[in-house]
RNA sequence: GGGCGCUUAGCUCAGCGGGAGAGCGCUGCCUUCACACGGCAGAGGUCACUGGUUCGAUCCCAGUAGCGCCCACCA
């Protein structure tokens, strides 16, 4: 037998098995109560990084509990077909033959991305099988396939029936390098240095001038009006008058406006209506005509006059400096701002005035916000609920229309006769004009437009397929809060509006994993990010999972290091030699794979098989709550240091005991069992490879029946052997005795005979059986322990340094009495009796009992060593 | 500018109204025949600070300080 775990061998041969033997089908427990999950689809060329780890091994060790409960489990896989970040992907392979997308036209573009798609596509798949995802490949799907395309496009069509989708012409925010429209939310701000430049305009009439400070003097060559506060008393004679836009010459009016604030720079505002949401909106109020003078490549236009051509940032140096010259210029002064920047790509992003797709999503927040109120779908934990109101509470319309190739193709037509806009399910051929060419929108859909449909997409819908009626709503999703906006919002909106039913019931919410070592979220951007297939080859799938739901406290972020990760190889480790060695040195095999609990246990088999229910139930309580990571702490420790470290080893010698044999082997086979039962949803591998090897064959472990332990009674005695044993085992580590014979304890009494595994333990003398035990003749020079009905003397003379002791025993008694001052403190205190509950005031007397037992018996210690 | 979270053992974090916990690290002893990737025994904390509520506060409330995150059209 080979003393060491080897993951990889044994992780390699499971998948296979349990995905050829069906197991992860629903389909496994027929008559079984549906439990869904679907997965947050990870992007089709993707690889599968720390956070999906994450997510992941959470996901797969709910759904396996719910499988071994008998409940018919999905986990339903697929994959996002990723529009801008697997368009830039393919964009940049064509790029190393010197091709762009334009020259090889958008067919053949799309082609080669399914392409792509065909060689990368399955990698996470493989991947996640590596990983010991149960999910049920046969149901799996993809964003971009016929079935979710057309439930898409039904979508898109019923939307537009219905009012809640338009096309206008709108400020959005636009990626020059992406060259597509983004949604809001696509945007990320960040934090510039920044610099406010105050420009004198001056007025026509020759009155002076108003200054206005602006981040963007670029955008001057665009302004239509400056505005000032209504009520601003600076510049009541100011409104209705005109000035002159410097450097083009052109008169624009000073309007009042109550968007502008008092108290930013100036209290007057430039107004560009084509480049910035309020100057749009103020230009709206009063007839200002927008003019475009950046392009969709950041460029100036042709209305940028002496400019036109230059990049963007260019032109801000170069409007500077000749405002500099004609002394248009009055300060300049640093002003830290944030700006946006586009989440792909990073380029800065340029708000621009541009004909787009939206969906009018108030009508759809209603009913997302009751079905969270009302408690229907519920946010683990609670507190991201309030960040989901907030948001869905300001949101503006979602623009969904990309300039992209790679997507759901829009399904609107437009004639080039009577310019009617044509929207179906089916293609048009001709407009009811009966004139004119019919022209496809050139855009496609926004990523998320499809995701946020994925729930009731993805189980047939809008066909009424015995999937949809029998899986949806799901029963839990589980994600990291970084898409909650993105996408959980989203499919509470759409499915509450297509299905009438929020698309799940619980919402499970965990945080990013984290880098110990720079406090950062894991990134490949920021260089810190750990490879979960890389941590796999090295400790295994089961590691990288233990350690991770261990860490995974809900809602919060995840701190991994690996040496958590070796920590957890450990554990896997120590399980294969504990269970291993049950299984060839203690003859335990042939177990059945449910119930056979001992009717008749010995002490210490009841103490093992009460701490075992004890550690189920709690178990099943914190899963129920999603608390993952408290539930496997907990078995982690029981596992160790009560099955291994005590049990096993009880069991060793106990084994020796013919009366005993049977018993302790049948307790040694259940506890065991069903550790590896409660296990097995965490770290699916090791547990299934080792519970081959001790039941009785056949079945295996990933359908087996989540354990339900009866209720055992721990006997008391064997709680305190335990802290005797202790005892004893630190007075001989203390006073460095090695052998256990060096020692002589006399047993004087005890309730019940001991078993020869106590004996052995505390180094009693073999002739010294507690029936007949005698007190030694005189006390003095023993130390005397003593603890539930179990007396025991170890003798000192010739064995200690006696003096080495004392300090010990004194500080004990002082820390003892210490602890009865305190409680006798409370119980003397009148309020304390009258208004505690009397549980608590009895919990209190019993623990000063037993305070001042101790102290008594410390006292005597000392005593006796003379 | 709003909102949220965090501050507990050397490190990373649980706990959250009634006796301060885990993992890793550290100290001592043990190569004992499943595992030295192990065993046994230990050391180590005024639970950020200040008030309040309570018979009782690490836990609830208010405030202070430090750190982190999210949202935001003050140009």
């Amino acid at each position: 037998m080979n003393p060491t775990y080897q993951p990889a061998e044994v992780e390699s041969r499971w998948y296979p098995v349990w995905e050829e033997s069906g197991s992860f089908r629903p389909e496994v427990n027929p008559d079984g109560e549906p439990y869904s999950i679907v997965i947050p689809p990870p992007n089709v060329t993707g690889v599968l990084h720390m956070g999906h780890a994450l997510d992941h091994a959470i996901q797969d060790a709910i759904i396996r509990r719910k499988r071994m409960q008998g409940y018919a489990a999905l986990w339903l896989p697929g994959t996002d077909h990723a529009g801008i970040a697997t368009q830039n992907v393919v964009e940049r392979e064509l790029r190393k033959e010197g091709l762009s997308r334009q020259d090889i036209g958008r067919e053949a573009f799309i082609e080669k991305v399914w392409a792509w798609k065909a060689v990368s596509g399955d990698t996470i798949a493989s991947q996640m099988r590596k990983l010991g995802d149960s999910t049920d490949w046969t149901r799996e799907r993809f964003t971009f396939d016929d079935g979710l395309s057309a439930a898409v496009r039904k979508v898109f069509v019923t939307l537009y029936d219905e009012g809640l989708i338009y096309r206008a012409n709108r400020i959005i925010n636009w990626c020059p390098r992406c060259h597509t429209a983004l949604s809001e939310i696509e945007v990320e701000h960040e934090n510039d240095p920044g610099e406010l430049t105050y420009i004198k305009y001056p007025f026509v009439d020759g009155s002076g001038f108003i200054t206005v400070a602006t981040t963007r003097p670029e955008t001057m060559l665009g302004d239509t009006a400056i505005a000032v506060h209504p009520d601003d008393e600076r510049y009541q004679d100011a409104i209705g008058k005109s000035v002159i836009l410097p450097l083009m010459e052109r008169e624009i009016p000073v309007v009042g406006d109550e968007g502008v604030e008092h108290e930013f720079g100036t209290g007057a505002v430039k107004v560009t209506p084509a480049h910035d949401l309020l100057d749009f909106e103020i230009g709206r109020r009063h007839d200002l005509d927008p003019i475009v003078v950046i392009d969709t490549e950041a460029r100036i236009t042709v209305d940028g006059g002496e400019f036109a051509g230059m990049d963007r940032f260019e032109a801000r140096e170069a409007v500077r400096s000749r405002l500099r010259e004609i002394d248009a210029i009055e300060a300049i002064e640093e002003h830290p701002h944030s700006v946006g920047h586009c989440s792909r790509c990073h380029t800065v992003v340029e708000p621009l005035l541009s004909l787009q797709w939206f969906v009018e999503v108030q009508p759809l927040v209603g009913p997302a916000i009751d079905a969270i109120r009302s408690g229907r779908t519920r946010f683990i934990p609670k507190r991201w609920e309030k960040n989901y109101f907030h948001w869905m509470e300001n949101l503006q319309d979602w623009c969904v229309s990309r300039q992209l190739w790679w997507g759901h193709r829009i399904p609107a037509w437009y004639c080039d006769a009577c310019g009617e806009t044509i929207v179906s399910m089916e293609d048009p051929t001709e407009c009811s004009c009966g004139e004119g060419e019919l022209r496809r929108d050139e855009d496609v859909l926004d990523t998320w437009f499809s995701s946020a449909l994925w729930p009731f997409t993805t189980l047939g819908w809008p066909n009424e397929t015995a999937d949809l009626a029998k899986f949806y709503p799901t029963s839990t999703l589980v994600t990291g809060f970084d898409i909650i906006f993105f996408w959980v919002a989203r499919m509470m909106k759409m499915g509450l509006h297509f299905t009438d039913d929020a698309p799940f019931t619980d919402i499970v919410i965990h945080g990013m994993v984290r880098d110990t070592a720079t406090g950062r979220k894991m990134s490949k951007s920021a260089g810190n990010a750990l490879d979960p297939l890389e941590l796999i080859d090295e400790y295994g799938a089961d590691s990288v999972r233990l350690a991770l739901i261990q860490a995974a406290a809900p809602g919060h972020d995840v701190p991994l290091q690996t040496e958590w990760v070796d920590a957890a190889r450990r554990f896997g480790n120590k399980l294969w030699n504990a269970t291993r060695f049950a299984v060839e040195f203690m003859d335990v095999s042939r177990v059945p794979v449910d119930g056979g609990y001992p009717e008749n246990p010995g002490p210490e088999d009841a103490w093992i098989l009460s701490r075992l229910g004890e550690v189920a139930a709690e178990m099943d309580r914190l899963l129920d709550d999603y608390r993952l990571a408290d539930a496997y702490s907990l078995l982690y420790n029981f596992a160790w240091s009560e099955v291994f470290d005590w049990y096993l080893e009880m069991a060793k010698t106990i084994a020796r005991d013919d009366d005993r044999v049977d018993t302790m082997r049948e307790t040694l086979g259940i506890v065991v069992r069903d550790v590896l039962k409660l296990f097995h949803p965490a770290i699916p591998f090791v547990t299934e490879e080792l519970w081959s090897h001790m039941t009785d064959g056949g079945e295996l472990l990933v359908s087996a029946p989540w354990p339900k332990v009866p209720a055992y009674e721990s006997p008391a005695n064997v709680d305190s052997l335990v802290d005797l044993v202790t005892e004893v085992r630190r007075f001989r580590s203390q006073h460095q005795i090695a052998r256990k014979t060096d020692i002589a304890v006399t047993i004087v009494s005890s309730n019940d005979p001991l078993p020869v595994w106590w004996l052995d333990q505390l180094g009693a003398l073999a002739n010294c059986s507690p029936a007949n035990g005698q007190r030694p003749d005189s006390t003095a020079g023993h130390t005397r322990l003593s603890s539930c009905g179990v007396e025991a003397y170890i003798a000192l003379v010739g064995l200690i340094d006696v003096e080495a002791e004392r300090p010990r025993i004194e500080k004990v008694i002082a820390d003892l009495e210490a602890a009865i001052d305190r409680s006798r403190a409370k119980l003397d205190n009148p309020n304390f009796k009258g208004r505690a509950p009397a549980e608590v005031v009895s919990q209190e007397e019993q623990r000063l009992g037993e305070v001042e037992a101790e102290l008594v018996k410390q006292q005597r210690q000392l005593q006796e060593l003379g």
